[in-house]
RNA sequence: GCCCGGAUGGCGGAAUUGGUAGACGCGCUGGAUUCAAAAUCCAGUUCUGGCAACAGAGUGUGGGUUCGAUUCCCACUCCGGGUACCA
């Protein structure tokens, strides 16, 4: 019925202007989301097409989005970018067989709302709500096939009633280093001189192994958001990421997270997996693991050893200074007295510094010396031992030996004291002009070449025309075999600060007793909820708001033991750490999840998102997923097996020849070029960020509402390669809606659509398309299936025929990119089920088989003319082929080819 | 500074292990349709020269390997991201 009525508008032949302007709005209409495309998402809805089965009897498939945070600003378009492309991914995998897990939800703590209520009043839970519910909305206005039933709110007791729970399992593990595995508590051996020193003792050295506790920690402080930042929260500048004032240094009670423990672990998982080469890079460089050597260095003078930590043992006959961080212990035993007073003066001095002070490599080096001297183990010569903060105590032992011949922060500090510069390490003909220089200790040497000077008669060690690796490895042997030192390990990685002092978090289940006890709330107690608040600041001495709800924070136990609840919370990190998880058995009250569930759908097998997490959040989501696995409470040993970021969608915009920017609004085009509407001066077109200074945000609904659902999804999968930025262009979108428009006239209309054989070219086309299509969509290249899509219909339209199994076919391949087309086409051709589920169609490749092939004849290279021929033809006759072809002779020039190289199926190049 | 990624027409971008550079889309030009416009359809569109056939140049720059290089190697320029005294 449908399709008749169609039919007939189109194949009216009135000139009328109105008839014409109505067919165009039905056409409009039924490519967005005011039309048929809405109707078609309520039925899904309705129907719940996409809601997920624990079928085991199929193979699973995890596609899984970055959730959002739920801003109320709503969506952007690089939202969409992502979660189309999962969504195609989950479509097309439904379509070839899989049980496919598709969800979504919201990440929905965080601080925007907090700031909102401390500003009107209006509780965050009520904000995030409305957010929530936008949200939900413009996303389901896509078209993506998410499996609502599933939808997670991580500010849902619920839902962190299990963020609590796996906080509790942290708490109540350590790290065993010979298993390299984390333990529970109670298996932790004690040992006896602690059991001896009574419960107060064991209560200590068991918190110093859990994998969370609470200490006194240096924290930034952002005194415009009242709040403690994340070291990772700071940026390079000293501002804080979010508001972007600067930050202060503050001492505060905290919950830590003792990740480097796990440094090996998680350095050691980024090998298995499928995820970009820049992300694992990052991550290695973020765990920093570093190999070398800690060293003792006998104090003259007094009977304490002092110990160092190098990479590079081999340099130690180079070794001319010794610097000791301000904070080191050693400090003052090791100061002469007359030294005494400078020392301390700067060490008072660089406590006030602020680390980025302190890390300003442009301000230079600065330090004092303490007097007193230590004995180079290898050589037994005396060094003097400075205090600088240039060393953090912090990394290694807090002490190094420096060799400025060979290490460029040392260069500079011991030419900045006039500390002797000994070259050890002859660079040899590598370096050829500086050689001169860097023997003579004017220059400093960090590569590669033999030693020199590098024995001594007095210890016996000699590594003199050795190289750097035989050298080290050398020297350490030596140290371990004297006692004196043992190859040894670093991680720049650091312990993870996991409170904060907000309102809007997840209240950590802690209560602190008077007699100094920490207790953590059995599972029963869970959720501790939030109390209700009429006042969300925050203190100014660091408090979290929290402190103000005295009922809730003070408790008091059966014995009348006084206590008071944590008054910090969860950073934002805690309920995106595990979400993946929650997805997997999303309703069960009883457990955090059921196990059998786990084992089919774990791990992940496709999570997409934003580069902007490639380290914190997978690092951290790693390491709390590699602690559930020790103790056995999931099945793998990594969270997401593929992961893959999507490209950030840029703008065009303008400016002045001074580069100053204009906003878009004062913009217009003429001819291509670009004009300031009011001073009309030429302006530059340039890519940046999205801005709404700039004037160039783009608001998804308003994109759908003028060219549908389909048409967005479609642009932003067209755009360019998934992993790359790209500006948003308004003219492509209406070039693929052009598209779906060009598609929709020509597979809609009945007459188009024939019984019978397909013919010959447009089976062939077909069947490459299918084959293109399945591929590109499984190497995540939607951009160029969706081109090998408009190349097929190109051709349908130009035959004017089609059959209408290849009509259904032709559905099929594009409904994974726009599903309310796909569905229209689908109902269409009389079927009254979705395609969501139809077989994904078949490459016959007899059709694909070529007997004769086109091959492009090159002159030197140069490509002159083509030539059709058979496939199977011999090499030989290939030369007399050619030499005989009248094309040729203007090439050859009446000389015979000097070569014939021909490759089957690629070219043939002719050399004269 | 160090690590990673990128550079191809007027624009977004294609190009299997080295084998026809510029698929597809936008824009532009011309034509059909229309009283006219929009929409649609057809043709053309890397640059330079030429009416054309055709010729020459051409994938950030400079070298190299090769019968042949956007693709591989060396040196560099610019842009983007990460990181920063981690010994």
């Amino acid at each position: 019925m449908e399709s008749r009525c169609y039919s007939q508008i189109f194949n009216l032949t009135l000139n009328n202007f109105t008839i014409k302007v109505v067919t165009w709005i039905i056409n409009s209409m039924k490519l967005s989301p005011n039309g048929k495309n809405i109707g078609k998402k309520i039925k899904h809805l309705k129907h719940k097409t996409f809601k997920t089965t624990d079928d085991y009897s199929k193979p699973k498939y995890y596609a899984l989005d970055m959730f959002p945070y739920p801003s109320g600003t709503g969506l952007h378009v690089g939202h969409p970018e992502g979660y189309t492309a999962t969504d195609i991914v989950s479509r097309y995998k439904r379509m070839k067989g899989f049980n496919v897990l598709h969800p979504m939800g919201w990440d929905a703590f965080g601080l925007p709302a907090e700031q909102y209520a401390i500003q009107t009043g209006t509780h965050p839970a009520v904000t995030t709500r409305e957010n929530c519910d936008n949200f939900r909305r413009q996303i389901k206005a896509l078209g993506l096939s998410y499996d609502w039933d599933r939808e997670i709110n991580t500010t849902d007791p619920k839902y962190f009633k299990w963020t609590q729970w796996i906080f509790s399992k942290l708490y109540n593990t350590w790290f065993d280093k010979e298993l390299e595995k984390g333990r529970p508590v109670d298996e932790l051996p004690i040992p006896d001189e602690i059991k001896e020193n009574g419960v107060k003792a064991i209560r200590d050295y068991v918190d110093g192994k859990r994998l969370a506790y609470y200490d006194n920690a240096q924290v930034w402080w952002c005194n415009h958001c009242k709040i403690v930042c994340s070291n990772e929260e700071v940026l390079t500048d000293g501002n804080h990421e979010k508001c972007g004032s600067q930050v202060v240094r503050k001492n505060l009670k905290q919950w830590l997270l003792r990740i480097p423990h796990y440094a090996e672990r998680l350095l050691e998982g980024l090998d298995g997996l499928d995820w970009p080469a820049g992300v694992k890079d990052m991550q290695k460089n973020w765990i920093g693991k570093s190999t070398g050597a800690e060293v003792d260095f006998q104090i003259d003078g007094l009977t304490e050893k002092l110990r160092v930590y190098t990479t590079r043992p081999d340099t130690l006959f180079g070794a001319t200074y010794m610097v000791i961080a301000p904070e080191h212990e050693l400090v003052d035993s090791i100061t002469l007295e007359e030294r005494k007073d400078e020392v301390k003066a700067y060490i008072k001095a660089a406590a006030l510094k602020s680390d980025l002070d302190r890390t300003d490599l442009a301000k230079g080096k600065t330090g004092v010396f303490t007097g007193r001297y230590a004995i180079n183990p290898v050589n037994g010569e005396k060094v003097p031992i400075w205090v600088a903060d240039y060393v953090l105590m912090g990394y290694g032992t807090g002490a190094i030996m420096a060799v400025p011949a060979h290490d460029t922060r040392d260069f500079e500090f011991a030419e900045t004291f006039g500390i002797p510069i000994i070259c050890i390490l002859d660079p040899g003909d590598a370096a050829h002009e500086e050689r001169d220089l860097v023997l003579a200790g004017k220059k400093c040497w960090t590569g590669d070449g033999k030693y020199v000077n590098s024995a001594s008669a007095k210890t016996g060690l000699s590594i003199n025309g050795l190289n750097k690796q035989a050298g080290i490895k050398t020297v350490i042997s030596w140290l371990e075999e004297k006692g004196l030192g043992n190859a040894s390990v670093n991680y720049k990685m650091r312990d993870w600060l996991f409170s904060r002092q907000r309102y809007w978090g997840e209240p950590f289940p802690v209560i602190h007793w008077e007699d100094g006890e920490v207790s953590i709330l059995d599972e029963k107690e869970l959720p501790l909820q939030l109390p209700e608040l009429e006042e969300y600041t925050p203190g100014d001495s660091g408090d979290s708001p929290l402190a103000n709800a005295t009922d809730w924070v003070n408790v008091v136990d059966k014995n009348g033991r006084k206590g008071h609840r944590e008054t910090n919370t969860m950073p934002q990190w805690a309920g995106s750490c595990w979400y993946y998880l929650r997805y997997i058995d999303p309703t069960n009250d009883e457990r955090i999840f059921d196990p059998e569930k786990e084992k089919y759908w774990m791990p992940v097998d496709l999570y997409i998102g934003g580069a902007e997490h490639a380290v914190l959040h997978l690092l951290y989501s790693r390491f709390w997923h590699k602690v559930l696995f020790d103790l056995g409470i999931v099945s793998t040993n990594e969270p997401y097996q593929k992961l893959f970021n999507q490209g950030m969608i840029l703008a065009f915009a303008y400016e002045t020849s001074t580069g100053a920017k204009v906003a878009s609004d004062l913009v217009e085009e003429k001819e291509g070029k670009f004009f300031h509407r009011e001073t009309g001066e030429e302006l530059k077109q340039i890519v940046a960020k999205m801005s709404k200074s700039l004037k160039n945000v783009i608001n998804p609904d308003d994109v759908i509402k003028v060219y549908g659902a389909d048409s967005l999804r479609l642009y932003e999968m067209f755009m360019g390669p998934l992993d790359e930025r790209k500006p948003w262009a308004e003219t492509g979108v209406k070039g693929v809606f052009n598209f779906l428009n060009r598609a929709y006239r020509f597979f809609a209309n009945p007459t188009n659509i024939v019984e019978g054989e397909e013919d010959k070219e447009v089976a062939k086309l077909l069947h490459q398309t299918i084959k293109k299509v399945g591929s590109d969509i499984e190497n995540l290249k939607f951009n160029t299936a969706i081109s090998a899509l408009m190349v097929f219909n190109n051709l349908a339209v130009r035959k004017g025929k089609i059959t209408r199994q290849t009509a259904g076919i032709f559905a099929k391949l594009l409904s994974p990119f726009a599903p309310h087309l796909g569905e229209e086409l689908w109902s269409l051709y009389g079927k009254s089920k979705t395609l969501a589920y139809e077989p994904w169609p078949e490459v016959d490749e007899n059709l694909l088989q070529e007997s004769t092939f086109e091959y492009p004849v090159s002159f030197n290279g140069k490509m002159r003319f083509k030539l059709e021929l058979p496939l199977d033809i011999a090499r030989d006759e290939i030369e007399k082929i050619i030499i005989a072809h009248e094309n040729a002779q203007k090439w050859l020039d009446g000389k015979a080819p000097k070569k014939v190289i021909f490759v089957p199926k690629k070219i043939i190049n002719i050399v004269i």
